[in-house]
DNA sequence: GCAACAAATATGATGCATCATAATTTTGAT
DNA sequence: ATCAAAATTATGATGCATCATATTTGTTGC
């Protein structure tokens, strides 16, 4: 669930404090990647009723951003209204999760290609210091912060290719990805984590189509666990 | 610009009309694919701007829906809000398209794959008509109409893959695209229907690599009338 | 006690009033 | 006539009242 915590925006009476010239983001922006990051981070689980109401009560601003936000999750399903007023975390399919899994693949896939490409050693270091800080989470056995370093790990390769575009489509796609991660990964941690060092050789010798094959791998092994976890529970209806 | 098409919705008292057994759409959502379309067919201009109050007076319904409906196209980009109250048609700029195009390679490179391997006869058929038509389209210099069907083919490829979240991420993908195929579509026109012959044959075959790979050839080849255009217009600011 | 109907509640959808600010026009001094 | 300041207008953002309906709860007859 959700922390209460607070967007304590109803205490402003405009809306030019803080964070405004350079982003002109409205509130619905503002709650909508409140949401995402809650999403991302497995805080709302799979199936978990979201009331517009109730959030924007949370929150303390009135409907409207609350369901701007909503709307915008359902339609790129990382929420799903099951009928008119019944808006909930959506199950993964195992159909959805292949289909995913294909995609990701592809994309990542060329991610890493043109981070393998254009990697400066800057970025690589930045990338040893991902690992290297999941390898120490994973010791602690912080799960949390390991499913974060993990998603950190794959975007940072979006970000050297230099891909803007491919960014917002791989963040919806995760987005999907978000609450069953989330479920899952402690049982994982290991696998997630050791596919990233072919990953990192491949980059480090600047070798595309390695850095790609690398990438499949840990998508297709790392992501074994959860398929598993996904064939085993027997995701109602959905 | 959008023509003056009335979505004559206000004279309804409530909406438990026509469409709503089915899909709970609201007027948000109708409005919203009313704009997609409209966007694809390319009846907006890159750097047209869009006004919420005009178009819900067009629309004859209230800013709500249209408001919902524009943040929703803000966010995948299919629109930009360059400031606070200057919504637009964005301009594609060349590092774009390029980007554009090499996900569109991979991701419909995938879809055509998994085409060949799905298809059966009366898929078959189906594509083979598409083609048909958009040659008859061609031969009647119908551009509007070869555009729509050149659409249509790449997107029955993926509605053959069986790959629904894949259809999602192409859809906003070619929103992106809408308005500069059509400003371009009328000089290449050849070009977009000639690679779909050695695409159908890798269909016909089953070959998914030769279906992949006639399919990039397609973007690439067919891409490029719209590449020059890019590369020539000096695409204002964006 | 249980089932069927009715009242009450909950909740998203829609329309709209109001606000803050950017863009535009008007006005007035020089 | 020109330019700057002020007034006006335009426009998206936000909050909220109201509506229709699904859901829950309560009541009543058997």
């Amino acid at each position: 669930m959700l922390e209460s915590a607070q967007l304590n925006l109803a205490a402003r009476p405009t809306m030019t404090d803080a964070l405004d010239t350079l982003e002109h983001d409205n509130l619905g922006s503002t709650v909508y990647h409140l949401l995402c990051n809650a999403l991302i981070q497995g805080k709302l689980k799979p199936g978990e009723r979201l009331k517009i109401r109730e959030l924007a009560a949370r929150l303390g601003t009135s409907v409207t951003p609350v369901r701007d936000a909503i709307l915008r999750l359902v339609q790129e399903q990382a929420l799903a209204m099951k009928s008119a007023r019944d808006i909930r975390v959506p199950h993964m399919t195992v159909a959805r999760y292949l289909e995913i899994r294909a995609i990701r693949i592809k994309l990542e896939g060329l991610a890493a290609e043109m981070a393998a490409q254009n990697a400066d050693a800057a970025q690589i270091a930045l990338l040893e210091e991902l690992v290297r800080q999941n390898e120490q989470a994973l010791a602690d056995g912080d799960t949390a912060r390991g499913c974060d370093l993990n998603q950190r790990f794959h975007f940072a390769l979006v970000d050297i290719a230099g891909m803007p575009f491919l960014q917002g489509i791989l963040y919806r796609i995760w987005l999907q990805m978000g609450p069953l991660i989330a479920d899952v990964y402690g049982a994982g941690g290991d696998d997630m984590l050791d596919f990233h060092y072919p990953v990192l050789d491949a980059i480090r010798t600047h070798d595309g189509p390695a850095a790609a094959r690398a990438i499949s791998d840990d998508i297709l092994c790392g992501g074994q666990v959860i398929l598993q976890h996904l064939q085993a529970a027997p995701a109602p209806d959905a």
